[in-house]
RNA sequence: GGUGGGGUGGCCGAGUGGCCGAAGGCGCUCCCCUGCUAAGGGAGUAACGGGUUUAUAGCCUGUUCGAGGGUUCGAAUCCCUCCUCCACCGCCA
């Protein structure tokens, strides 16, 4: 959520800002609600504060065993107009809520202005693509020969977009997560964290998700008239940003350095028909997530740092990447500034997103009214959020599987991971 | 899941319809006293929002005693629903 004092006091300037990222702010919609609830709220509270004393003057009346019927009648009038100017005033304020819980993040200077991901700026490659001397085969066809990657088995189970894997596959798959999870722990000074993957509606707000993007998610039942049911995590973003909520840490607390592994959940409800094949889009796949909350001075250098510890990841694995920067129209929601690091996929003879490291500045912040105090300053500020994927463990295995593929069909085994693998150098 | 008891300011804790935004204590800040230390005396000390304003100053004002709803001229206090914590019982990886 933006700083209410945007929509109110640098409205033009703010919808500019925002039409960078294809968003459309209705200016002269916003500005008219702004002027009613102004002077709803202060007529709203002109007559509360008047039944507030002419109350005060009743309960002193009866002390002094006046008879205080008169007065009471005459509050009736008063009370009949503060109700019908509280309804106004709700309405009007939510109305206006509405609108602003839909607007994204003012995206930041340094974010390349562009519509779509066409125009994200690639900043870096790392590594060069290995050279094949034999057709190179896609994880699919590299897992299923393997009997690792079974599609049918899942699609029976639950149905399309999940996957069943077993054996070395299965523990190849289990040891990446454990690296990762060692890596930033051991070297980069992340608590572990284990959270829980269903989440109530308050943290899904708190992150962005809801209301806009209520239809991604799978929801438990009930979700009866006051929304109770819970939902499962889409990104362990959530709960562990959610951490924050509600909390005033000290100003030496920061930076604070979270990271888990969980299962994400995403219903894509948008998004089918693309990338059907595999185990690029799915409903249930694996993520290491990093988090941090920071000092807002600082949260642009903690981006770099944050994405670094993810790139980390895919150089020790000795998977060639690249490093964008995401265009302004190509940001999510929540993200003032966005990287990308998209992994080499040798069969599709391209690059495809691994990780997505944001600079949420006070947006969830706000949103969380999660706070610090400055050493010796009375009021507490929002802090800034930022959240990384180091990385999604199932892309990759596809990774690692179309990388480290043999002419013989088998997998090699990255040095880093065969310690995990009990030694082994090969699967298959 | 059942029964019982709780949820009040940074913390502890009083408060069953108006004099309660909230006693008292602890903590914290400032001042005084005391030649150090210890002790003592006094004052102050919730958050969030709106209006005014150059202002995160001041002034005016609203809301908040787990959350939401209700009764009432008036609710921390009464009623309803929910959440949550504790104890015991049941069930359970």
């Amino acid at each position: 959520m933006l700083d209410a004092k945007f929509l109110r006091n640098d409205i033009e300037q703010t919808a500019e800002l925002l039409k960078k990222r294809g968003f459309d702010l209705d200016v002269s919609l916003l500005s008219e609600l702004e002027e009613k609830r102004k002077s709803l709220q202060v007529s709203t509270e002109n007559l509360q504060s008047e039944r507030n004393t002419r109350s005060k003057d009743i309960g002193q009346a009866a002390k002094r065993g006046e008879d205080i019927k008169p007065l009471r009648e005459a509050m009736n009038e008063l009370g009949e107009a503060l109700d019908k100017a509280k309804e106004e005033f709700a309405l009007v304020t939510e109305q206006i809520k509405t609108i602003s819980d839909r607007v994204p993040n003012l995206p930041h200077e340094s974010a390349p202005i562009g519509k779509d991901e066409n125009e994200n700026v690639e900043i870096l490659t790392w590594g060069t693509p290995k050279q094949y001397d034999f057709e190179v085969k896609d994880h699919v066809e590299l897992g299923e020969a393997l009997g690792g990657l079974d599609f049918k088995s899942a699609v029976k189970i639950s149905g399309s977009r999940f996957i069943v894997m077993q054996g070395q596959i299965a523990k190849l798959h289990r040891s990446l997560a454990q690296y990762m999870l060692n890596l930033h722990t051991n070297e980069h000074g992340y608590t572990e964290m284990y959270v829980p993957y269903l989440v109530n509606a308050d943290s899904l707000y708190g992150t962005g998700q809801l209301p806009k993007f209520g239809d991604d998610l799978f929801n438990t039942n009930p979700a009866t008239e006051e929304g109770v049911g819970m939902s499962l995590i889409p990104t362990a973003e959530v709960p562990l940003t959610n951490m924050s909520r509600d909390v005033i840490y000290d100003e030496t607390d920061l930076p604070i350095k979270m990271t888990a592994h969980t299962p994400c959940f995403r219903s894509e409800a948008g998004s089918y028909g693309r990338d059907t094949r595999g185990l690029i889009r799915q409903h249930q796949f694996d993520k290491v997530e990093m988090v941090q909350l920071v000092h807002p001075e600082k949260s642009f250098e903690a981006l770099e740092e944050l994405t670094g510890h993810a790139e980390q990841v895919l150089k020790n694995l000795g998977l060639p990447y690249r490093k964008v920067v995401l265009c302004t129209g190509d940001m999510g929601f929540s993200a003032t500034k966005t990287y990308d690091l998209e992994v080499w996929l040798p069969a599709q003879d391209t690059y495809r997103e691994i990780s997505s490291c944001s600079n949420v500045g006070d947006f969830q912040a706000r949103r969380l009214q999660a706070r610090f105090r400055r050493t010796g300053a009375k009021k507490p500020e929002l802090l800034h959020t930022l959240n990384g994927s180091g990385l999604a463990v199932g892309r990759t295995l596809v990774a690692v599987l179309e990388n480290y593929q043999c002419a013989d069909g088998r997998i090699e085994v990255p040095e880093v991971l065969q310690p995990y693998m009990g030694g082994l150098t090969h699967i298959g």
